[in-house]
DNA sequence: GTTTTCACG
DNA sequence: ACGTACGTGAAAACT
């Protein structure tokens, strides 16, 4: 019977710093927590422990034998944001049956060391689990210490240890005794730091052996002899207190830390309150619906649902109905849910006619359903409720949705033993939830007029789709390959040497150790090879140019040519899949493949844009607004210049350097202009010099003065962003114009980098996000319009701030004027909105 | 499965 | 000592 012992504070510890931060919607931080646990399971599974304790500090006001010494005084108080997951944790532990170990005025190490050295006397194995490498000192033939690191954890046992360390394990504490350890405040011996220290112990083993030798000991030199002379009280204090003890208070039976039965209930309302689905799935937990009672309407009287078989003329009862009917769509077969009744219907022409009836409809996500429509030229009539789409408004910042946890959040009854039935059941109940939810948080309008109009949008593009030319695709794509198989010769003809170009690893050696130019940046792994480091380095080695030229090249090559290629459609369109609940900012994205980011920026890389084509007959017409962002700064801040600047369709970043180089505009010169534009996009993004001063190539400093005085002569602006994130840190959310909500937990972390970010997140979201809703809302009007007006005409691409529509030759102008007005129209400010149509036969030739 | 790099707004 | 602007998605290398 092999048990673990796990230092509990030292792994959630190492959790926390390494999990980025996790919290539920309440903001309860659970980073910790998944960390811990992550390790935790990890490590039974590899070692094939038995029994598993885990054991935590108790550090109550008792003074034990220690606490002469303050010990352990400096070591800072846990940031609140971990503390207040370590009873969490230990609840987990202890609904899991694990035994969960502490003794009042000890530690978890204490512990450790105690039945470690208890059940190695008595010839019993166990493992020991932490992130401390002080509990190295209590390996022996029967204790091994699994270490929790940043990346793999190690296991020591005595051979590891002697191979690292060079003397025994026990060696660990006279180390400490000469070296000392500020985070325990020990200070061992003044002057004798790791290097020495290290050589002393391989050499003499323990400090005792050391100071006998000292005297006539001709290896040391005489500084460090005098230094050890001194401390020789401090050293003999330092062992003491680096010696992990071993007679603390707690059972010393393996049989005392068999594991209890798991309470399962009590398991899954814990980790449902808190969000953590990743570790229920894990732990095979199914999420529990009555974790807390809800404030709210949906309580309900638990009435399990109905199975009902469908007949014509029930199916007739349910299309004349004036309530809604919530249905689900999957694998062909339409399920049905209404007044504690489920049932489901499999003949086609069954589902279409329930599906474009008139009855009103709920959902949960209805752009398949469109999609599939769509192929046989029809729609969804009277949707009213997309859960998806509200449970994505109501935060979106969770990167799944699925039914069942969003059940589990709105106390809403699940059946998992209606199997197939389950999600249909449930509906009703959450739908008329997150529709409340919805309009309980002031995004009804958001909902009514724009997300959920949207979702018809959205599949009538991707049905569409774009015309490509693969066979200009293919072409493009040959050259591409001739121009790299040349490249790649003339690299290994510089490098001396094949090797894969590609590989930050193999190109890091090749540049900074076989050609020694100069390393700079380093990521977590290696050497930093990205552009901007190689940038740098073009002027010194001739190799470096080129192998930039084949990233560029190399990209376009997989990314876009041979990415392209495998997506294009028997039609010869592209239909790409835009997803509406991904962001959260609240902008759409696009996927298999990414239309939103096909190169433009090169000269190589546009050309890939000659690919993308109208139809025969057609023309494409783009449309895109200008300086969006800026101009919703301008409006949702108020400042006067800066909207008297596009009141008068000035440019903008002409005027924001005259501000702030403080001259008039025709002194203003191409470098001051450019400077002022990188710091109206810095403004945007929560700018800070360092990043600034990269971006435009000046000191740090420089840049530090040309924030300053931007904020300066636009003191609404930041005004503004203060007050945002103000906002932000007493509500816990950001909002858009139209009501959108973010919330940042980030802000309430003690992390300063964290918060930092939080700060940024509360500075942009606002921003983006307004702009996001501006051109959904364009979205729906132009396509309303078309829809009516001109039905040949379709909306077929959005890149985020530009819509491209795909026209026939004739209609073309009235479709330009219909995309021109209904974007500049879909939203009044105290600013105009512009927007620049133009036409083509290519979106290169559109976007000339 | 994670990291690095790079494409876009 | 560290990392350094917001929001995305895809491919290749690496563990």
């Amino acid at each position: 019977m092999k048990l673990m012992i796990v230092d509990g504070n030292s792994i959630l510890n190492r959790a926390y710093y390494g999990v980025k931060p996790l919290s539920n919607h309440k903001g309860v931080f659970t980073n910790a927590i998944y960390g811990f646990f992550n390790i935790l399971l990890k490590a039974i599974d590899d070692t094939g422990a038995e029994s598993v304790a885990i054991a935590f500090d108790r550090r109550e006001k008792t003074f034990r034998h220690k606490a002469v010494a303050s010990y352990k005084a400096n070591r800072k108080g846990m940031p609140e944001e971990l503390a207040m997951q370590l009873p969490l944790t230990q609840q987990i532990l202890e609904a899991m049956g694990y035994p969960v170990v502490t003794c009042a005025g000890w530690e978890a190490d204490d512990i450790l060391g105690t039945v470690s050295a208890a059940l190695s006397a008595a010839g019993e194995d166990c493992i020991l689990l932490t992130g401390d490498r002080d509990n190295l000192q209590l390996i022996n033939e029967h204790v091994s210490v699994r270490l929790a690191t940043n990346k793999e954890p190690i296991l020591y046992d005595t051979a590891r240890f002697e191979a690292d360390y060079g003397f025994p394990p026990k060696g660990l504490i006279d180390l400490k005794a000469l070296m000392g350890d500020t985070s325990d405040n020990i200070k061992g011996v003044a002057g004798i730091g790791e290097k020495t220290a290290m050589a002393l112990i391989q050499e003499y083993g323990t400090i005792e052996a050391l100071y006998e030798a000292l005297p006539d000991a001709a290896g040391i030199k005489p500084a460090a002899k005098k230094k050890l002379e001194e401390g020789i009280e401090d050293a003999k204090q330092s062992k003491w207190l680096a010696t992990i003890v071993t007679d603390a208070p707690v059972p010393t039976d393996s049989a005392a830390y068999a594991r209890k039965p798991q309470d399962t209930a009590a398991l899954s309302a814990l980790l449902t309150e808190l969000e953590l689905y990743k570790l229920m799935e894990r732990l095979h937990i199914q999420p529990s619906a009555a974790a807390e009672a809800k404030p709210d309407t949906t309580q309900a009287e638990v009435i399990p649902a109905e199975k009902v078989t469908m007949t014509p003329e029930l199916l007739d009862t349910l299309c004349s109905r004036t309530e809604p009917v919530d249905f689900l769509y999957r694998d062909q077969i339409l399920y049905l849910a209404w007044e504690h009744c489920v049932s489901c219907v499999t003949d086609p022409k069954q589902i279409f006619r329930f599906l474009t009836s008139d009855c009103p409809k709920r959902t949960f996500d209805a752009k398949p359903v469109y999609r599939m429509l769509m192929e046989q030229h029809e729609t969804i009539h009277n949707l009213v409720l997309d859960d998806v789409i509200c449970a994505y408004l109501l935060n979106p910042s969770t990167s799944e949705y699925l039914i069942e946890r969003l059940c589990a959040e709105a106390s809403v009854p699940y059946q998992t033993d209606l199997n197939s039935y389950a999600d249909i059941a449930a509906l009703p109940a959450l739908s008329a939830y997150l529709e409340q939810q919805v309009t309980q948080q002031g995004m009804e309008q958001l909902l009514r007029e724009i997300e959920l109009p949207l979702v018809e949008v959205l599949a009538d593009m991707e049905h569409t789709g774009v015309r490509v030319d693969a066979d200009g695709v293919r072409q493009f794509g040959d050259r591409l390959a001739e121009d790299i198989r040349e490249l790649e010769q003339r690299i290994y003809e510089q490098a001396g040497r094949e090797f894969n170009i590609l590989s930050p690893k193999q190109l890091g050696v090749i540049l900074f150790e076989e050609l020694g130019l100069p390393s700079g940046k380093k990521t977590k792994t290696g050497w930093s090879t990205n552009a901007e480091v190689l940038e740098g380095l073009r002027e010194k080695h001739a190799i470096v140019d080129l192998v930039l030229q084949y990233r560029q090249l190399t990209k376009l090559n997989s990314t876009y040519v041979e990415g392209l290629l495998k997506t294009v459609a028997p039609d010869g369109r592209i239909h790409t899949c835009y997803r509406q609940t991904e962001t959260r900012t609240g902008r759409i994205s696009s996927t298999e493949p990414n239309l939103q980011n096909i190169p433009v920026r090169t000269p190589l890389g546009r050309e890939m844009r000659k690919f993308f084509i109208a139809a025969e007959g057609c023309t494409l017409l783009d449309a895109d607004y200008s300086q969006i962002e800026l101009r919703l700064v301008a409006h949702l801040c108020g400042d006067e210049n800066m909207r008297r600047t596009f009141e008068e369709n000035h440019d903008i970043h002409l005027t924001t350097a005259a501000q702030v180089f403080n001259m008039p505009e025709d002194m203003v010169t191409k470098e001051m202009r450019s400077a002022a534009k990188a710091v109206n996009f810095g403004i945007l993004y929560g700018i800070g010099a360092f990043s600034l001063s990269k971006d435009i190539g000046v000191s740090v400093a420089k840049a530090d003065r040309y924030i300053k005085d931007y904020l300066h002569s636009f003191p609404r602006v930041e005004q503004f962003m203060n007050d945002t994130v103000e906002h932000a840190k007493e509500s816990g959310y950001v909002t858009t114009l139209f009501g959108r909500k973010r919330y940042v937990p980030e802000l309430r972390a003690s992390n300063k980098m964290v918060q930092a970010a939080g700060r940024r997140i509360a500075m942009n979201t606002p921003v983006q996000g307004t702009a996001a809703d501006i051109i959904k809302a364009a979205m729906v009007r132009v396509w309303q319009r078309l829809k009516t007006e001109i039905p040949e005409a379709k909306l077929i691409l959005q890149i985020h701030d530009e819509l491209i529509v795909e026209a026939p030759h004739h209609l073309a102008e009235k479709a330009s004027e219909i995309l021109h007005t209904e974007m500049v129209q879909a939203c009044q400010l105290s600013v105009p909105l512009t927007a620049d149509v133009q036409e083509g036969q290519s979106w290169y030739d559109a976007k000339g």
